[in-house]
DNA sequence: GATGAAAGGACTAAACC
DNA sequence: GGTTTAGTCCTTTCATC
């Protein structure tokens, strides 16, 4: 493994990647058996994926339902001061995720809240700014899926005539 | 802490979870040290936390630029068949989050890929269904925001008029 | 819940391949 | 790169208060 932007992974690193973004609180001595590895072997390769940033880090996941938090939502906000949005995010302890987009809306939130009333007090937060929309979640399908190194053999490009010269 | 829908968590059970939030990979002796409990009792509290459905699991978080998908994005998806679209997902690696919601859109997907065509080739996918819209995650301002039990102190009613009777 | 003792296991470092 | 060994430390489990 290099240290390039993306550093080379071989399928040792692939298999440990997946374990550990099934459970992070694995040993080393459990995750080198379950790769085939030694321990003092997996030990390293997770310091240098560590040290190459490939892992960020190792947090517990939590039911925000059971947590007492009975909506979610996402919320797309429109074009607005960018560093007024930041600072209304960082006030604002319901928003899980906050991603600046292209596009017409400028903002795309992800936010948890106890109920309706809770909603809307989030929400007149926001729609202040400018125009918003939101969708309540009704079921998140899908959750953090693992994702591994992707595989350009996954890529199947799609069938489409093209102006030719 | 009690077994119902949203259990009771005192102030150990909120620390607990902010520390495992923040790091999952602290030995039950260190937590215990850092919330002030026993290593006994913090372990008997977290395996409370993980029956009660509030811990649902431990994952590393990987940094998918340096993984190598160059390009995040959020695909909404109008008014399609549900079982179709579950079906789509999960033939779909690139897809690390899919919501069905409320609203014009019926679902919200994120996307990671590695370049243009690459998410050519996934929005081909979709894109047959229904009308989609895309959005390119410029900047993931906020990501995965540790989650307490909320605070109904917190939830400022916004000031507004109704109709009154 | 806390404490203390005992057993098991995990991490570190070194030598070697 | 990897493995194996040896030593130390830590964690966990259990019993007791």
């Amino acid at each position: 493994m290099d240290f390039t932007l993306t550093p080379t992974l071989d399928a040792h690193d692939t298999r440990i990647l997946a374990e550990l973004q099934a459970d992070a609180r694995l040993s080393m001595a459990e995750l080198g058996r379950r790769v085939h590895l030694s321990q003092p072997a997996v030990t390293e390769r997770v310091k240098k994926l560590e040290a190459a940033g490939v892992i960020t880090g190792y947090r517990a996941t939590v039911n925000l339902t059971r947590l007492g938090y009975g909506i979610r939502g996402i919320i797309r906000v429109g074009r607005a001061d960018y560093d007024l949005v930041v600072k209304l995010v960082q006030e604002t302890p319901e928003c899980v995720n906050a991603y600046n987009v292209t596009g017409e809306d400028s903002w795309i939130l992800e936010i948890a809240v106890i109920d309706v009333p809770h909603l809307d007090a989030v929400l007149a937060k926001f729609c202040i700014l400018t125009e918003t929309a939101t969708s309540i979640i009704l079921n998140p399908a899908r959750e953090h899926q693992p994702m591994l190194p992707p595989q350009r053999a996954d890529v199947k490009p799609p069938v489409r005539k093209a102006l030719s010269a």
